[in-house]
DNA sequence: CATCCCATGTAAAAAGTTACATGATTGG
DNA sequence: CCAATCATGTAACTTTTTACATGGGATG
């Protein structure tokens, strides 16, 4: 159900948002929080719409069609974030590939980790640069969105030093085995 | 896809493992890194057989089958383990209701915040229970599971940390406004 | 006037969740 | 013998991904 709210969110900070100008804040700002393709922006828009939680525009230019929260799209996005308790049912891919590693050879798998650890390093250099590059404003957006940024790069930061850390405890496995 | 690998990667781990001794791995050891269902893991194990990649034995005691893993699924495990490229379209909910707090009051967003990080504060005591109360054994699943559960304690440990300072920043926004 | 970007929509498939359904064996 | 646990299977639904399809408007 969190597309619906980030969907409804977003047209709550950005009124008058085309599904065309939401689907470049999915791509963008909401990229590593919540993706969301075409496909599912469209087709959520019609629900929120027929739930009367949005209002759609009559349509201009090219299609383009305009968004805004009604009132009761504000008071349900309202009631989500400060009553509904998050779940969390986190899938995480290279954990599971660190869970498995024990069915490849030690070499194997210490490159695995090398590997890993090299690309969460690369990542946070894009990272820093990305911080450079963008003009942070002062709306509520460019705002909550920095924090959102440093949650991303102390992620990344803890990957990487536990991906270090346990390629070496992995090396007291071998020797164990030896 | 990677539902396929957890199953098959846990075959080749617990060589004979039945469909039910797999749901009470996914429940334990996976539920935080890659949890499955009861009616996916019978539908994968369904499909792994037909595709070669597991070997189901006959009938056992209450219509138990045991599996384990063929020449071929140790090889596709293998390609998927070194060869394909972990991808991470990683959701955060929390993370997105963070997005969104620009949409409530800043007590509300406070409180939420404090709320957070004292969810996160129990998490890690859970967490350190869990660590002393279970036995740890040698083998390849014990001591990879560590990892795994040392990794979620820093991941639990940087998001509370996290969650302190944002709510800190989060009051100069306020005052800002003000 | 062609190419890029704006702009929307739908169909089909894969993955994941929830619920229902059934039966055998073991331990107290 | 009764309850808990072992054990499997399937149906319906929701969510997510991938692909196809179409056209208008601006800019060089």
């Amino acid at each position: 159900m969190s597309l619906r709210y980030a969907v409804l969110g977003l047209i709550a900070e950005l009124d008058g948002a085309s599904g065309y100008d939401l689907l470049k804040m999915f791509e963008i700002s909401l990229a590593n929080v919540w993706p969301a393709t075409q496909s599912q922006l469209y087709g959520e828009l019609g629900k929120l719409a027929d739930a009367g939680l949005i209002d759609a525009a009559a349509e201009g230019p090219r299609g383009r069609r305009e968004y805004s929260i009604t009132d009761a799209g504000r008071a349900e996005l309202h009631r989500w974030l400060v009553e509904v308790e998050p779940k969390k049912p986190m899938r995480d891919e290279t954990l599971l590939r660190v869970f498995l590693l024990g069915t490849v050879t030690p070499q194997e798998a210490q490159e695995y980790m090398r590997a890993q650890a090299a690309r969460l390093d690369d990542a946070l250099d894009d990272l820093a640069v990305l911080d450079e590059t963008v003009d942070w404003d002062d709306d509520d957006l460019s705002r909550y969105g920095r924090l959102v940024i440093e949650y991303g790069r102390r992620s990344i930061a803890m990957r990487r030093d536990w991906f270090e850390w346990a390629r070496t405890e992995m090396r007291t496995f071998d020797e164990s085995v030896r």
